[in-house]
RNA sequence: GCGGACGUGGUGGAACUGGUAGACACAAGGGACUUAAAAUCCCUCGGCCUCUGGCUAUACGGGUUCGAGUCCCGUCGUCCGCACCA
């Protein structure tokens, strides 16, 4: 009996819609079964989904839909991070207005993500632009204000010239704008500031305990919140300037080589370089140079090191009567420690560069451990491991350790040293010259200041008449917006026109889909009880900056009582990106890029060659890279949609490439993940009749017992594969069941079947449904119908596999000789060493190797490998 | 420069805690069905040889072990993060 081909055009909105009728993926918070909660990071709305969000959603779309298979209630939502630049250049550049912009392009999202059949509970959808979600954030800062954990104040700042806008130094990359591109410049401004710092020492240490968490994800917020453990040195200064120094404080992490120190560099911006500088025009000159100096890396690379002599010298202060001389050097940063070091040449390599070009002293003053008599001679390689003081006074003959606790203990004593944590994290600059971002709550007023807009006058509304003719701030320009009056005296003020930043909007985004209509941030009770995150899954890109915000923000909504935890996310997850060939044709000599859509390739033994459409020109097949606008290397998840369906989309994305790593789109593999699709609905489908027809019952003897137990062995090992997140084993663990179960099908469908491969059959089937079924959710449903059964499989429970059934009762041992391999043995699962080894012995490989003679050794490793060593 | 990850067929990748290397898939080649094509089905598919068998093979060179893709040392290469951080 001929059976149509699957058609997923007209499957897959029926099931939508079915789901949707039934809600069954809206949820309860009083439901008494255990909590799931996964989170799949919400998309900026750009204007359409791109297969990176369908990688990302169809991943977590399998667990949400296995937990709930396994009893969970899971909380699976979906919003959208909807502030932000894009939507202001498109207002500028397309005479829109950024609400409309995004609020359109969320309407198109969404109708994307819905035809992927994502069991998402769209009732508690919400964007970070609407004025309910951004009301909840405006009081949450005025709680942080209190707390002690915003202020304000005037900073350098790194402005983006092109975006005129703030920076953090997070969003800094070698010098230049994360969005923009642009050179960043340094300016000064008052700006407003999250006091993340505060939190650094528990934000670092808490890393150690979120063992669900990719290693490198953690190690590089462990570097990034780098903290270094030292001293600060007081070093006083030998002859006072007129001005108010009369020391240099520097900080190391080294003081053990202080008795090695030669020179003290100090920063360009350094108050006593910029002291001097009134009077020296040379330094003038030479700190104009430093600040001109770039921060990219080339330029960091290549830049030479170079000091100015300030002609000030400062005491030594372990060395009665020794002096330093005090340089300005370009490699020194105000912004870190004191903007201040002393150097120690011959135990570390850029002091020991700087030593060289001015002629200063090298004193050795450690030893290696393993010669600790033997002075080391340093020519051009400092000494910077751990060693045995020398030449240290008090501290010679201790190892570098001790020493430095020695050294800060003395010191300390006389007032010139005390012990000193240092972070490279600095404080959250949250303030943004923008419009289309949450504008921060607070007033100015000449007389009484800063005064936080009252919590019963919240929302601030973003005014909606607006104009984007001009670069900068239209909030500035605003003629009414601005003005208000002052909450405290009452006499005319000045709303703040800054805006916060948009990764403030998705810092707690996760809390609010908790109680997402709430007219508090949360409900505290109904976020303790769904947070953390069981499961969070996203782009690398977002391992530094977002989930450290966010694990700030969740420490700071506890101090204010928001909810009741330190860290938001469980279990985080990294998913690669979606890769693509390139092709490239030369136009007029000039290399042009084509679209997949522009061209068709054809492989042979030879190999693979490409030419275009229409034209027949030969395309060069370029490099694989992330697919970009640009290099026109997209695939639009619409059209896959339309052609095969989102279930054989999903499926594709899940196959072969370990979710973690990027993964190739090509047009072959998508076929191939659409084929299989169809293939089991041809074998489901011959025999759907003979299928619906059998009645349970026992299958475990013979061949039948090896399909089924197949079947449970399958149905346990997707289910670790899913909880591992092992996608491509699970897929290839599906493969594997459908191919076993071709020949058996086909015994059903002529009526040669026993009973008990009939019952076999069935059972593998229906597991193999249900496995399915997270994966392809409305392939499932449709085969589930065609096998005779009417409940929804979005409902069915994950079949419960029998351990007993997965046990083999016959076991194929290979047997090795010399570790080799040289013959296989079947025998029976409770066979013991002792039946194993004559076994063994009996082989004719085996016979024929030993020719008589005692074997050395028999290695039996239970259930695995036998070794006979001659 | 510092820190980290990785290196397996033509390709994506499997291989548990050291135990049969190459599961599963893609591509390719051959065949069946067909007037033909598509679809489908079957076969071959790391390399070499004296081919019902054997040798060799997991970037390269050593080592530990009865046994190494897996552990250790060294070399080379690729990718990622940070970057004048004292």
């Amino acid at each position: 009996m001929a059976i149509e081909r699957y058609n997923p055009r007209e499957v897959e909105p029926r099931w939508q819609k079915a789901w949707d009728e039934a809600r069954i993926f809206e949820i309860d918070n009083d439901d008494p079964k255990p909590k799931y909660y996964m989170l799949e990071m919400f998309p900026y709305p750009s204007g359409r989904i791109h297969m990176g969000h369908v990688r990302n959603y169809a991943m977590g779309d399998v667990v949400a839909r296995y937990r709930r298979a396994k009893g969970y209630n899971v909380l699976h939502p979906m919003g959208w991070d909807a502030f932000g630049m894009p939507a202001e250049n498109a207002a500028r550049d397309n005479n829109t207005h950024p609400k409309g912009w995004t609020y359109s392009n969320i309407d198109t999202m969404r109708r994307q993500l819905k035809s992927m059949g994502l069991s998402l509970d769209w009732s508690r959808e919400f964007a970070t632009c609407d004025v309910e979600y951004y009301h909840q954030q405006q009081a949450l800062f005025l709680d942080f204000l209190e707390a002690g954990l915003v202020y304000r104040r005037k900073s350098k700042v790194n402005w983006d010239p092109v975006d005129m806008t703030v920076l953090a130094n997070e969003q800094v990359e070698n010098g230049r704008g994360w969005r923009s591109g642009a050179v960043v410049e340094q300016r000064e401004l008052v700006q407003w500031f999250f006091r993340i710092t505060e939190y650094a020492t528990d934000l670092l240490e808490s890393l150690d305990e979120l063992d669900g968490w990719p290693e490198k994800v953690r190690l590089m917020q462990r570097n990034w919140i780098g903290r270094s453990r030292g001293a600060r040195v007081t070093f006083p200064l030998v002859e006072r300037q007129d001005g108010t120094a009369d020391s240099i404080v520097c900080f190391s992490t080294r003081p053990d080589t202080l008795y090695g120190a030669s020179f003290l560099a100090i920063s360009a911006e350094h108050p006593v370089a910029l002291e001097r500088a009134e009077s020296v025009p040379e330094l003038r000159e030479f700190i104009a140079e430093c600040r001109k100096l770039g921060t990219s890396a080339a330029e960091v690379e290549k830049a030479e090191k170079r000091g100015f002599d300030l002609g000030l010298t400062v005491a030594h202060p372990f060395i009665e009567g020794k002096q330093l001389p005090v340089y300005a050097a370009n490699f020194v940063l105000m912004d870190y420690g004191t903007g201040a070091v002393f150097g120690c040449p011959a135990h570390d390599q850029r002091d020991l560069e700087f030593a060289r070009k001015y002629g200063l002293e090298v004193t050795p003053v450690l030893a290696p451990l393993d010669a600790p008599d033997q002075p080391v001679a340093v020519s051009d390689t400092a000494f910077v491991d751990d060693g045995v003081l020398i030449n240290s006074g008090p501290l010679s003959g201790l190892r570098k350790d001790a020493a430095i606790e020695k050294a800060i203990e003395i010191l300390a004593g006389k007032g010139l040293a005390v012990a000193e944590t240092n972070f490279r994290l600095r404080d959250w600059g949250i303030s943004r010259q923008r419009y289309w971002g949450c504008p921060i709550p607070v007033i100015h007023c000449d007389d009484c200041g800063v005064v936080p807009v009252p919590k019963s006058d919240l929302p601030v509304r973003l005014p909606d008449d607006v104009l984007f003719d001009k670069p900068g701030n239209p909030l500035d320009r605003h003629p009414t917006w601005r003005n208000v009056p002052c909450p405290v005296c009452g006499k005319e003020a000045r709303r703040e026109t800054d805006t916060m930043d948009t990764f403030v909007d998705s810092s707690w985004y996760f809390a609010r889909f908790t109680a997402p209509r709430a007219d508090t941030p949360t409900l505290p009770a109904t976020a303790n009880a769904w947070l953390p995150v069981d499961l969070y899954i996203g782009g690398v890109e977002h391992a530094i900056l977002h989930l450290l915000y966010s694990r700030f923000f969740t420490r700071g909504m506890q101090a204010t009582g928001h909810l009741d935890l330190k860290e938001p996310f469980r279990g985080m997850f990294t998913q690669g990106m979606v890769v693509h060939e390139t092709y490239q044709i030369d136009r007029d000599g000039r290399p042009e890029w084509l679209a997949p859509t522009e061209i068709n390739i054809s492989e042979k033994e030879g190999g693979r060659s490409a030419e275009r459409i229409g034209t027949g020109e030969p395309v060069r097949i370029g490099a694989i890279e992330k697919m970009s606008k640009s290099k026109k290397n997209v695939v639009d998840p619409d059209d896959i949609i339309a052609t095969y369906g989102a279930d054989t989309a999903r499926f594709f994305m899940l196959s072969d490439s370990p979710p973690e790593r990027d993964v190739i789109w090509t047009a072959a593999g998508v076929e191939g993940a659409h084929r299989f699709v169809q293939k089991i609905w041809r074998l489901l489908g011959e025999s759907a009749s003979q299928l619906a027809a059998i009645q349970a019952g026992a299958a475990d003897q013979g061949a039948a017992g090896d399909l089924s137990r197949l079947a449970h062995k399958t149905v346990s090992a997707v289910a670790t594969d899913i909880e591992k997140l092992a996608f491509n084993k699970a897929v290839a663990r599906i493969y594997e069941l459908v191919n076993a179960l071709a020949a058996p099908l086909s015994e059903v469908r002529a009526g040669r079947a026993t009973p008990e491969m009939q019952a076999a059959v069935k059972q593998a089937c229906e597991y193999l449904l249900r496995i399915l079924a997270p994966m392809m959710p409305h392939f499932a449903e449709e085969c589930w119908r065609l096998i005779g059964k009417s409940t929804m499989i979005a409902l069915e429970p994950w079949p419960a596999h029998d351990e007993t059934l997965i046990a083999e009762d016959l076991l194929h041992l290979p047997v090795q000789i010399n570790g080799k391999k040289r013959a296989d043995l079947a025998i029976e699962a409770s066979a013991g060493p002792e039946e194993i080894e004559a076994a063994v012995l009996a082989l004719d490989a085996v016979c024929l190797a030993l020719d008589g003679k005692q074997p050395k050794k028999v290695i039996i490793v239970p259930k695995r490998i036998v070794n006979v060593v001659i």
